[in-house]
DNA sequence: TTGTACGCGTTATCAA
DNA sequence: TTGATAACGCGTACAA
């Protein structure tokens, strides 16, 4: 249990100056190669490592990027984070989680913690936290936003195509003959999930169809929601032959109440969601989604912070949808 | 952009030394209750938060927790990480996680980070990184490390039964008639693969029938590795009713083959996994699995490493296994 | 090119 | 109960 060795035990051990020893992990000055050398052999013999807490503090600069997400545990939130992370490698900065459980009192605790630990730059995952609070932490450190909107600061916002993506994925079921479509929506106050509803009406209305609002359900994003919000659905009695949910862990919830219910997809209903999460591909029969890479949007994230953090304005890209046709939509039953 | 706040800003607004805040910070030791109220007023009023970082420099102890992982985007490690994360609430610990995506030069970097930023223990999950190095990082800091063995630190590591499991599963299928089962093995050099190939066996034999090599073949737990290995299966042309895969990921790979294939679950092959990852309930239809709940396995941990650093023994209870029953398998047809 | 001295923000020790 | 001082490990002016 022999403490960690420091800068000053390696300068002892190569006859140096501490300030030597710094030169040369830093790289900041030109130092003899005699003593460089003498100096990396110390390092290699003791097995150095710098202390990047005390690095941080005597720079002022902790190199790590905070990202405050909900939930370590959803598979949508796992591929945000691969792609902050993919987006984060190389550039010296490392990425630390902290999870707010789409609870406000544990979503501000979180984000304390970050705060607390000199995070340069913040990644915000979709949560709830106030915009007023954003834009005022903005002011101290830049930061993005994925998966939600922030007013006054939408070009901090990764932003998402996501009324096309709908009207490709209804679009798509209208051509396949369907005429009775339903909706199951996201949080009303999430923008994402009211500009997948307008491309969801958009393209109905544009196809000569009626809005029928008993076709539409509101769930909140969860597999649970879908499947309950399935069953509002079928108890309001409404005849339809196609469900397009806002996203594909409602989907999945949807698909198995259909499979509890005996209906058969797509023989009976088709179903389309959205996101094209990974396991979209593995779910039987595979599932008809609307792409919006979830790891190309990590991965946006993470350079446009990275302008920020080297002054540059963030010129984060819109990420664009993409209908997948998979197994679960097929023309509608003569 | 002012910058933040200090111990010394409070103090001087609240007309008292650093030290005096810095007590009420810590409650170390009384201080005056008008003294104090001062200093708390002083606090909110500039909205001060303590450094962690420098506190960490001063303490010696960074309060965090590292977690060297393999994937931030599966289903299987973003479990364990919910279930670190709880296990780790309220402690004052925070987890920070670094991932080594199954190659080993990534991994080591993951770890180097983690320990030049002074993290206070070590949580595990599998990898390859050799035993060696773990015994030898166990004797700077505590360490626990699930999903994976180490030689000589078996108390450090959560203990699954995993051929219980396995032997339930297997026994399960022989009980509904099936007299040729295949196995969907994991990686030979994995303990938890040996395990579970070593329970398969043993409800075999303990039933009197023959382990036919053939209907044996190694996947390396990702879905595609069971799709892969589903078609090697088919390939070598055996007769097998039922399919047992190491984990619910092959699992997902080989429903997708057979689906493909045109082959009925569970009408044609029953199908049985193990994990009982929380999507498994949400497959088409609903996968018959064996739980072993990551989540508990990832709280455990924690409760294990936060006794270490108590200096008590970890006491890491073995993880049981319990053989979850859903519609993927049916009675053998006649 | 190198070494000395100081600062980063906090806590612990000690003396008052 | 309080305040001054030193220390944590590192980087960097500044002087040599």
């Amino acid at each position: 249990m022999s403490k960690q060795p420091t800068v000053s035990d390696i300068a002892r051990l190569a006859h140096v100056s501490p300030s030597t020893v710094s030169r040369v992990l830093t790289g900041s000055s030109r130092v003899h190669p005699a003593k460089s050398a003498a100096v990396r052999a110390a390092i290699e013999q003791l097995n150095f490592r710098p202390n990047l807490t005390a690095r941080a503090l005597s720079l002022g600069k902790s190199m790590v990027i905070g990202i405050l997400t909900q939930s370590m545990m959803s598979q949508f939130y796992g591929e945000l984070a691969q792609g902050i992370e993919e987006g984060l490698a190389g550039s010296g900065y490392q990425g630390v989680f902290a999870s707010g459980h789409w609870e406000s009192l544990d979503e501000q605790a979180a984000l304390d913690i970050l705060l607390a630990r000199q995070v340069d730059g913040l990644i915000v995952l979709g949560g709830y936290h106030p915009d007023i609070d954003l834009r005022a932490i903005n002011k101290q450190i830049p930061l993005i936003a994925v998966g939600r909107h922030i007013e006054g600061l939408e070009e901090h916002c990764i932003r998402v195509e996501n009324a096309s993506g709908s009207f490709q994925a209804v679009r798509h079921l209208i051509d396949l003959g369907h005429r009775r479509i339903a909706h199951i929506s996201g949080i009303p106050s999430h923008l994402d999930a009211c500009e997948r509803q307008r491309g969801y009406t958009e393209a109905l209305t544009s196809a000569g169809l009626a809005v029928d609002e008993r076709l539409i359900v509101e769930g909140n994003f969860t597999e649970q929601s879908g499947l309950l919000a399935l069953e509002t659905l079928l108890a309001r009695g409404s005849h339809f032959t196609a469900i397009f949910a806002a996203n594909d862990q409602m989907a999945y919830g949807i698909r198995l109440g259909l499979y509890r219910r005996g209906l058969r997809v797509p023989d009976d209903i088709s179903l389309v969601g959205f996101d094209d999460l990974l396991g979209s591909v593995y779910t039987t029969p595979p599932l008809t989604t609307v792409r919006q890479s979830m790891l190309e949007q990590g991965r946006q994230a993470a350079c446009g912070l990275l302008r920020l953090l080297a002054n540059e304005p963030p010129a984060l890209p819109s990420i664009t949808t993409e209908l997948v046709i998979r197994e679960t939509t097929a023309r509608v039953r003569g």
